[in-house]
RNA sequence: GGGUGAUUAGCUCAGCUGGUUAGAGCGCAUGCCUCACAUGCAUGAGGUCGGGGGUUCGAGCCCCUCAUCGCCCA
């Protein structure tokens, strides 16, 4: 019995979270309508639309935090923007994710003993496919766990039909317009991978490396060596096979004469060219650099200008290839050791020093990259990167928070052509083919059967696919059936807010901006959202190899998503990242224990209050009949009731003071969530209600009603105080729903409503009415009289049970009143067995302890009980900490630029303050003499 | 090297356009199983707001500079 008693007090989402996706999902209350009627009614300002487009996770992966936090962010203002009243739409799908799949499968088929060659390129698509089929439902379903209010009848993946549809069509559009382009150039080449990757695909880590020097012969006009020698430094000598010039700066004093000069380079004899390239460091190394045009990226661009050779001396595992000569077959650390041991036996090894360095590594295997010249596809940035640039500096793209303005312009602002191509199979393949008679290159969407030019039907189709952030770029209208012009695109597009990680602004959000730019007459959305990331309790990134990775779903199984939701976006600010931190769960899972209890409390004592309304009470039974887990909240109020709840909160204009004060709390509780949502600061949004609710509605309202509720006034005041309560607490859970989405439907459906689901309650709005400053300032002297009185009883060790006396007096007629209005509040608060009120009293109280708060002297009656010396060195204590304080003020107001420059305003704050604290100071120097007397 | 963020109570973080006796949660101390909640209630202790300059009547907030940590770019 006791364990059940037990157990009835907490809250558990298990259940509960289940069974309202589920509604929630069959119903089609995520689903968004798009037709003809919408999209005029939009034109004409008859209808206002939302949209997101989620980014989309990849399809085999699973939910991390970093997933959870991005999707509760969009869930949010999702659901808020629904109960607000606009047509949402917020729409999900996967990502195909070329290399990270691909290899998961390749993987698999290598436990298997095969590799993707032994099935062949078809073979193998099926097996990714059938892959896809397996996994790709993993991460959907956990999102669902989340809570996301996602309209899943419209989710799409990166590589279906419609999807793929638009891949061909900006491909075919950028080719014919020029700006896709196929060339040899320097790439960045991942022997593990085995494909391209694009520039920030690179991660540059730094490493501590050896810089070697080396000595070059230098050669006189007839070939021959002149005994001198120019001494170059680098990182990486197996390249040296592959050099074809070295390279000074044109000023540099040391090197003039050497300029013009050739050398005979080790190991291979090559004779090359001295250069002189104003890209050179004077002061790196030696101010000689060797010059390996087809194994770097810088030194590539140098070849062009000087117009140097290229030697390609490394393979596309790399290893080193016939280019190398005896190194061939060597893998490049292999070929590293032996040419410098051959270096050193031969003479040519100067010295070898510790050199700190970054090394470019693939994003996804860590490998180091191999700077490869080799033929791809590009996409020409510089005029798509233009239109991106100017729609961002003339605001119709904003960035939220601002900074991060700067960190996209900078990107774009020094961009460079796109490798698009990749050495994949899985994937958008890259609609060219090419004549295997008259080479002409074919690009077309369609597949071409003989080649346009010399009839040929020896067509052979490009091997390659593209990068897999080419589809996502397009993400925003592929999704939405472009390029067909569909309702949806009519009524969502552009959309309203990106929200993504800040990690992904290069990846992603730039490309949107300048494919939606290039493709579609608007932006693709207005604002983009940035989020930090997720880290662990200590700061650090949560990664595999570090094992410090917290699996969502186990949260969610644990605290509940609610819990989760409302951890990660009240734990910090806009764009800053976030520590991952139990305790903090535990804290927000203590929230929504809180939210339960109070709720239990409002049911029990609602139960007799659904009288009226007896139809639409039966309706909404219907809707929760299957509300298993709550049956002691079972006998809970219809929804017939909210005609005379609206008509009797009205009516508590000149009510309990409790009722208005929290009326009016509630109201500018609304007004500030509002608020932030609107400039997205979502975690002081969420803040703002965890404060209402516990600190306000439940710690003083629901304490102050229970008299009422409990039938100790009158059966008209009992009612209101259900009314006022059963009103706010579901306003509450209005205002809370897009944040916690399941425990606020789960009760909202046993209060008195109106509706089928809370998620399409009105967004509560402060009514101006309901705003009561009167209220709120009597409530303040109630609540800071309570205060003191706890205070001296707690420091007097009155035990709590005890009931005491106590005698206010009101320093003016204003105080007077809200202690009268708030008597009883504050004999039941402050555990008073008797209060006395008086206006500036001629007799005070002997035997009592004294505290003083603005506008009322507090006296707690402690016969016999009062330590003089204790009360009076607390006097003493608290006289000593107002002298501080009016001598400060004093300071301020004789202080005359003070007086001349502030606002009139803030002067008169700091003298009332300043007679607050004088006329506090007076009551307790009049008590200290009282004792002295 | 360039850019950017952080630095506020023991810990994790708030502090909006400069004017509060600088706040919250956790932790800590003390007292309470008060008929919604001990995942709770009440009370309390704890901060020279990273250092140094400056602007201002007034700086946690603005400017300069230094330091430490982190991220991005080269």
């Amino acid at each position: 019995m006791e364990n059940e008693k037990k157990l009835s007090t907490v809250y558990e989402p298990q259940n509960v979270e289940e069974k309202w996706y589920q509604v929630w999902e069959k119903e089609g209350y995520f689903h968004a309508e798009a037709n003809e009627e919408l999209r005029k009614r939009k034109a004409v300002g008859e209808a206002q639309t939302f949209s997101i487009v989620m980014p989309p996770p990849n399809v085999t992966g699973s939910l991390h935090l970093g997933h959870a936090l991005d999707s509760t962010l969009q869930d949010i203002l999702t659901r808020w923007r629904r109960m607000q009243g606009y047509h949402t739409l917020w729409l999900p799908g996967t990502d195909h994710a070329g290399i990270a799949t691909q290899a998961k499968v390749e993987e698999q088929l290598g436990k298997e003993g095969l590799s993707k060659y032994d099935l062949g390129r078809e073979k193998f698509l099926e097996r990714v496919w059938a892959w896809k089929k397996q996994y790709g439902g993993h991460i959907t379903k956990q999102l669902r766990k989340l809570g996301t209010s996602c309209d899943w009848e419209r989710e799409r993946f990166t590589l279906d039909e419609g999807c793929s549809q638009a891949v061909q069509e900006v491909f075919v559009r950028l080719y014919e317009k020029g700006l896709i382009y196929q060339g040899n150039y320097i790439i960045n080449w991942c022997p593990k991978c085995q494909t391209t990757i694009s520039d920030i695909e690179v991660e540059h880590e730094p490493h501590t490396g050896k810089i070697w020097h080396i000595r070059y012969p230098v050669l006189d006009d007839d070939g021959a060596t002149t005994g001198e020698y120019l001494v170059v430094a680098t990182t990486r000598p197996e390249t040296m096979l592959g050099d074809t010039a070295v390279a000074v700066h044109p000023e540099d004093e040391r090197y003039q004469g050497l300029v013009g000069k050739k050398l005979r380079l080790p190991l291979t004899g090559r004779i090359i060219p001295v250069i002189a390239d104003d890209y050179v460091e004077r002061e790196f190394g030696t101010g000689a650099v060797k010059v390996t045009p087809a194994h770097d990226p810088n030194d590539f661009e140098m070849g062009l200008r000087h117009n140097l050779e290229q030697i390609t001396v490394l393979n596309r595992q790399a290893v080193m290839n016939e280019q190398a000569g005896s190194y061939q077959g060597l893998d490049r650390y292999e070929a590293r050791k032996r040419v410098v041991a051959d270096l050193e036996t031969q003479g040519f090894l100067v010295k070898v020093e510790e050199h700190e360095h970054a090394v470019g590594q693939c994003y996804r295997c860590d490998t180091v990259i191999e700077p490869m010249v080799s033929k791809q596809w590009f996409v020409k940035m510089k005029p798509l990167a233009e239109p991106a640039i100017q729609a961002v500096l003339d605001g119709r793209i904003r960035f939220v928070p601002e900074r991060f303005t700067k960190i996209y312009l900078n990107w774009l602002e020094n961009i460079r052509d796109w490798c698009i191509s990749r050495q994949l199979w899985w994937g958008h393949r890259i609609p060219v083919w090419y004549c295997q008679d008259c080479q002409e290159v074919i690009c077309t969407k369609e597949e071409p059967a003989k080649c346009p030019r010399c009839g040929s039907a020896k067509l052979e189709r490009d091997t390659d696919v593209l990068d897999t952030w080419f589809s996502s770029g397009l993400w925003p209208f592929s999704t939405q059936g472009w390029p067909e012009e569909t309702e949806t695109l009519g009524c969502y597009y552009p959309t309203s807010v990106l929200v993504t990680g800040r990690d992904i602004i290069f990846f992603w959000v730039a490309r949107m901006i300048f494919m939606g730019l290039e493709f579609r007459p608007e932006v693709p959305f207005r604002d983009v959202f940035i989020h930090g990331l997720v880290l662990d309790a200590q700061g650090r990134k949560m990664s595999k190899s570090l094992g410090n990775g917290i699996d969502p779903i186990e949260v969610i199984e644990q605290y509940g998503a609610d819990t989760l939701r409302f951890m990660l976006i009240t734990g910090n600010t806009p764009g800053n990242d976030l520590r991952f931190q139990m305790e903090r769960l535990e804290a927000t899972r203590n929230f929504a224990n809180k939210i339960w209890n109070a709720s239990r409390f409002a049911l029990l004592n609602l139960a007799d209050y659904q009288e009226a309304g007896q139809a639409e009470e039966k309706e909404n039974r219907e809707n929760t009949e299957n509300a298993e887990n709550t049956v002691e909240m079972g006998k809970s109020a219809g929804a017939g009731i909210m005609a005379g709840v609206e008509k009797t909160v009205e009516d508590t204009a000149e009510g309990p003071l409790a009722d208005r004060w929290i009326r009016s709390r509630f109201c500018r509780t609304a007004e500030e969530v509002t608020r932030n949502l609107e400039r997205y600061d979502l975690g002081e949004a969420g803040r703002v209600i965890y404060e209402f609710m516990w600190n306000e509605f439940c710690d003083w309202y629901i304490e102050m009603v229970k008299p009422r509720l409990y039938g100790k006034e009158t059966a008209a005041s009992r009612r209101t105080a259900q009314t006022v309560l059963a009103a706010t607490l579901r306003g509450t859970l209005e205002l809370l729903h897009p944040f916690m989405p399941f425990i606020t439907e789960e009760i909202w459906q046993h209060l008195p409503h109106q509706g089928k689901t809370v998620m399409l309650a009105p967004w509560p709005q402060g009514k101006e009415a309901e705003l009561d400053e009167q209220a709120e300032t009597e409530m303040t002297v109630v609540m800071e009289v309570v205060k003191a009185l706890r205070n001296l009883r707690s420091e007097m060790n009155v035990s709590p049970g005890k009931k005491a006396e106590a005698v206010l007096i009101a320093q003016n007629e204003a105080a007077l009143a809200a202690l009268q209005h708030g008597e009883g509040y504050l004999l039941n608060l402050a555990g008073l067995s008797q209060v006395t009120i008086l206006l500036s009293a001629s007799e005070k109280p002997e035997q009592a302890v004294t505290a003083v708060v603005s506008g009322v002297e507090v006296y707690l009656s402690l016969k016999g009980l009062v330590d003089l010396e204790k009360e009076q060195a607390r006097l003493e204590k608290e006289k000593a900490n107002l002298e501080k304080e009016i001598a400060r003020l004093e300071g301020k107001l004789q202080n005359q630029g003070f007086l001349a420059k502030a606002p009139g305003e803030v002067i008169e704050k700091e003298k009332g303050k300043l007679a607050d604290y004088r006329t506090k100071k007076e009551a307790i120097l009049e008590r200290i003499a009282s004792f002295t007397e």
